[in-house]
This record gives structure tokens, C-alpha cells and sequence, in this order.
DNA sequence: CGATTTGGTTTAAACGTGTAAATCGACCCT
DNA sequence: AGGGTCGATTTACACGTTTAAACCAAATCG
């Protein structure tokens, strides 16, 4: 009732709130902005007025002159695994502290031109930077008009916060070793991923001499075992399997439970990530942590400053990991 | 090479566009909206110059004139929780489908406050409408002016879309009586939820006089079990828990696994959603499938009908729901 | 053959905001 | 008392589009 009617139930500009307030535009525009360049009792009321109407600055319009959208996009590869939603959330979170709201898009499994998609839409739809984890080696500098953190992995010309894979892996090997295992197995990811690829040599170069790698299957990102990779859990020839992510570990859970094999009685297995759900009894999973946390906050912080200065040198940031023992060793 | 420079750097507007091709922005415009307006060769001649330059249409200032923008908001509670990003992957790709990029947003747990918040800034920044899985009863109507379709529960005055949470109810306790079980424990949700209350209900309602419900625990959203569920669970004197969801359900093998009470053989589990990893034989959970992808999806078709038809009369659409037999029971 | 239609194109006015520059008073100083 | 300062406010233009309305030639018609 208070709200709104006044003008025929039309949604009230920054004219209306001028003309209700007896004041010109800019004035308004300068109270709202909060440059304190109008004095305290204009001021006052001005507020009071633009509350009373119900008034809100119209997003369009002040993009359009400022150029700043104050929305920053958030690009995950998918939203189905536990570990980019977390990322997201903690992104968004501190976005949020930095007054930017946060896009999410899920741009799929199949990497190069969903995700370059990604990006276009973004740009298209006036975000003014955004956050992305790629699959894609290089992110289609088809449209390079776009301010990009990339996270999870180092990438030309960009700014990037990622974790010491490498060190993870050479952890889990180390671990490994002082467990007593000789011989293991390997599910890696796809190696054309720098994070999979990190992992999995670090393990293997820690390994050299003191752990047998049995047998190694690359397993793609879709939520579910190749065969070859079943086939190779049964064989039952190996006391420990390093999976290069924790979801791939549970999947190894899963198909190792079918094939009635005791965890970690019969075998041992590893993960990496440490998401939500690894310390659940259920899987109570050992695995390395990597900050997921602060791999979002860290990647927004640097995307903001980036907005802010352009011109900025390149940075990388490199956060450490740790090995959390439980008990699928 | 061949683009941008032209200009000094500067990124192109539909005016450099006008000029470099020898017509006027009208044109350019009309061109570029499909409204074929102008002739096959101008057309032509148009597109031409336009990609050279790399020109694309600037999404503030068409929001501003035309009061659209193609953008879509999906408030979630969580995306920690799988539920939820089965969901929003259908909206996402649906949306595309209709020319929207779509917005989400984590709007958390501790619903009323933030939710309403999530709304204000989806609402500041311009989206469209939304389509939101909200947890409060009533969508704090400060700011009514967002067009919203309500996922998961029925509201007064809005479009919304649901499964049948009380036939899911209904066919668990069938279910379980068609098993022989006697004496059940819940574990419900938290019954100012639709969801939750309706599948209680149906539940008890279904199982009245045929079960005996040993105890009845209220779960929150959190990803954990309160004591008092853990200590129910191990108290051993029921044969079969009924989960009100598969997250609660996985919480529940978790604290039974700990307990080391085996399922099914000392007691048997149900859950509810049939989100994408009960089917995994580490769960394996036998559970009331809701058809998370429609679900999606139907929303956004009434959100685009909506959009289009502001006046169009209000539409609940109530899913059917079936029940997934797996090895839990 | 002049008047009317028609299709293609341009002109020009919005959309709602931010902000540099101009304006306006009130106040101070010699 | 008159010029100068300074702070508060307004004027007025720009941002990049869309689109109704005007325009203009060429084709059509009575």
C-alpha cells in the first residue's frame, strides 16, 4: 500500500524518486552511490523516499554506463561431483563478500566447445570476469575478452590458483611405502588433464624402486568404472589402488564391494581431493586434501583484483596439500 | 588481424558496425534481430562486416531497451547435496533450449533470510524469473516482482512443480508390508517441509495398522545424523529404517556401517529421490524414484510460458513417482 | 499520368543510469 | 561592499541499443 501505486504501478526509475523527493536525478544517483557528496538531511530523505517507493537501481542502465556488471561467473565441468560444488560454494561465498553475485554454469563433460560456449555466454551475457576449472588445455582464445581465473591447474597468460598435485601424489606414495605395500594399482584420470597428470607422476616418481605398479587404467570423468578397470580390481593382485580423485575411489569402493573384496582387509585404497562425503564411515577414505575451500576464495580474490587492475602481473598460487589417514588403509 | 584493431583497440559497437558497412544503425539492428527487414544483400553485406569486426551485441544496452534478459536465476539450498545439481543441470540445459543462460545460486541452508536474499539480488541483477527450490514455507513476498516457479512444493499464487511425495510414502510402506517387515524406524525430515511432511504422511497413512513404527526421528539438512538417529539406529529393534531422503539414507548405512549392523541381512534401509548414486552398489539402495530431470525441465517450461504470458493462469504440475527395488531391502 | 501503395532504409527518440561541468548561494576576507 | 571560495545541487550529455515513425524511390493503379 505504502509502496509503489504512486505511479501507476509502473516500476519506479530514478526520475520518480527525483520527482517524489524534489530534487534532480543526479542527486539521487549520488545519494544512492554512496559518494557522500549531498548534504546529511537531503540525504536522509532522499532514502526514505526511494525506500517509500520501493525503488531499485535498474541493473541494465547502470551497467550500460559503468561497464561493471558486478556478476562474476563460475564455470565447473560438472555439477554432479562433489568436489566442484564445493569449490563453487566457496566461491560464491566470497564473491558475495566482494559484492559480486556469482554465475555457476556447468559446462559439461565434453571439454573444448562447451566450454568455450561457456565462456561466449558469459561474456555475452555481461559478466565482468569469471572463475573457470577447464578440462581443455587452452580455453579457445577465440573470445580472450573475458577477465578468466583458471583453477586447478597453471595456464599461459593467465592467473591461476591450483594444488601441489605433484607433492600429492609423491605423499600417497610415501605413505605407501611406510604401510608396507609393494605391490599397487593405478586408476588415473585422463592424462590430458594437468591435475591427473600431476598426481599420478608424482606418485610414480616417489614410487621408483620401492613400489611395483602393477597395472595402471585410465578412467575418464563419467560416474562409472570402465571394464577394464573392474576387471582389474578382481584380479586381486595388488594390496593397495591409488585412484587419482575420491569419487573415482568410490567408485573403486563400490566395484570392490561387489566383487565381495574387504576394504582394507583384502586390499587397501587411496584417494585425492578429500571431499565432503570421504570421511563418512561409509567410505572413510585416506586421501589427500587439497584446500578446496580456499581454491575458490583464493581464485575469486585474485579475479577481483584483476577487475580492479588490469594491468596486474600475472599470479599462480600454489596451495599445499596433506595426507589424511582413515581407514581404507 | 582481421578483427578489432579497426578502431583503435576500442571493442566495437553497432555504430562502428553502421559506419563500416555504409548504413545506419536501424539497419544494423534490424539485421542482427532476424526481423528480416532488409534485403538479402544488405543482409549479407551487413553479417559480413559485423563478424569482421567481431562485433557482438552488448547485453546491457539491449536489456535496457528491451527489458529482457535472457537470464534465468535456480536458487537451490545446496549444492553439497546431489539432489540439487541433478536438478539444476536439467534447468540449465532446458533453458538453453529457450535462448536462457541460466543463474544459480546457492542460496543455503538457513532458509527464510537468505532465500529472500537470493531473490533480491537475482532481482537486482536483471535475471528474468527464477525457478527456485525454496525451504521456507512462504517466499518472504518483500519483493513479489520476480516471476518464480516453485520447484518441490505447491504455493498460493504460483506456478510450481512436484512429485508425488505422498504416493512415494505410500509405496514404501506398501512395499515393506509386501516384505514382511513389522517394526520400522523413520527417519524423517524436517516436517516443515512439504517434501518431508507429505512422504511422513503417506508413509504412516499407507502403513497404519499393518506396521508398527518403533521411533520416528526428525533429521535436519545437515550432512549429518543427530545423536539421538544414531543412537535409534543402534538400538537394533526394528528390521527395516525408512529414509526420507537418499542423503539421510546414506547417513544412515554410514552410521550402521560403523555400528557394524549389516544391511540387509540385520536390518534393511529405504530411502527417497533416487539421486544418481544409490544405484551404485556401495548404496545400492532400494528407494522411490521423483524424476529429478522433468522436474527441472517442467519448470522452466512454465517459467518461459509465464515470461511470456504474465497473466496466464497459475499451474501446478505433480510428477509421478515409482519405487526402485535395489539391494538394501 | 498523377496518386497511392509498398518495401527498404533512415531518422530520431527513447530506455535508466552515472558523472563532468555548470550553476547557485552562502559565506569569508580585505 | 564586492570579489572570491567553497560546498551543495542541478543541468545536460553520454552509454549502446531497439523501434516507432518518417522518408524515399520504385512499382502499381485508377
Amino acid at each position: 500500500m505504502m509502496a509503489a501505486e504512486k505511479s501507476g504501478g509502473r516500476i519506479p526509475t530514478i526520475k520518480d524518486v527525483a520527482k517524489a523527493a524534489g530534487v534532480s536525478q543526479a542527486t539521487v544517483s549520488y545519494v544512492l552511490n554512496n559518494l557522500n557528496k549531498v548534504s546529511p538531511e537531503v540525504d536522509a530523505h532522499v532514502r526514505r523516499v526511494a525506500h517509500e517507493l520501493g525503488y531499485s537501481r535498474n541493473r541494465a542502465a547502470r551497467a550500460l554506463k559503468t561497464g561493471r556488471n558486478n556478476v562474476i561467473g563460475c564455470i565447473m565441468p560438472s555439477l554432479l561431483s562433489p568436489v566442484f560444488p564445493e569449490i563453487a560454494q566457496a566461491v560464491q561465498q566470497r564473491a558475495e563478500e566482494h559484492g559480486f553475485a556469482t554465475f555457476v554454469i556447468d559446462s559439461g563433460l565434453q571439454t573444448a566447445a562447451r566450454e568455450a560456449e561457456a565462456i561466449r555466454v558469459l561474456a555475452d551475457h555481461g559478466v565482468d570476469g569469471a572463475i573457470a576449472v577447464l578440462g581443455s588445455p587452452r580455453p579457445a582464445s577465440d573470445r580472450p575478452t573475458l577477465p578468466l581465473v583458471v583453477v586447478d591447474q597453471p595456464m599461459d597468460g593467465m592467473d591461476a590458483v591450483y594444488a601441489d598435485h605433484r607433492e600429492g601424489g609423491r605423499l600417497l606414495a610415501e605413505y605407501a611405502v611406510g604401510l608396507g605395500h609393494r605391490r599397487v594399482g593405478l586408476l588415473s584420470g585422463l592424462q590430458g588433464l594437468y591435475s591427473s597428470r600431476e598426481r599420478r607422476e608424482g606418485f610414480v616418481e616417489a614410487a621408483r624402486g620401492r613400489l611395483d605398479i602393477a597395472w595402471n587404467v585410465e578412467v575418464p570423468l563419467v560416474p562409472s568404472l570402465p571394464q577394464e578397470a573392474v576387471d582389474a580390481l578382481r584380479r586381486g593382485d595388488v594390496s593397495l589402488v591409488v585412484c587419482v580423485n575420491d569419487l573415482i575411489a568410490m567408485l573403486a569402493l563400490s566395484a570392490l564391494r561387489q566383487a565381495r573384496v574387504r576394504v582394507p582387509e583384502d586390499v587397501s585404497v587411496m584417494g585425492f581431493d578429500d571431499m565432503q562425503w570421504s570421511s563418512w564411515p561409509l567410505l572413510n577414505l585416506t586421501t589427500v586434501r587439497q584446500p578446496l575451500g580456499r581454491l575458490g576464495r583464493d581464485a575469486v580474490d585474485l579475479l577481483v583484483r584483476r577487475l580492479d587492475a588490469p594491468d596486474a602481473e600475472i599470479t599462480n598460487i600454489i596451495l599445499p596439500v596433506s595426507l589424511i589417514e582413515r581407514g581404507s588403509t
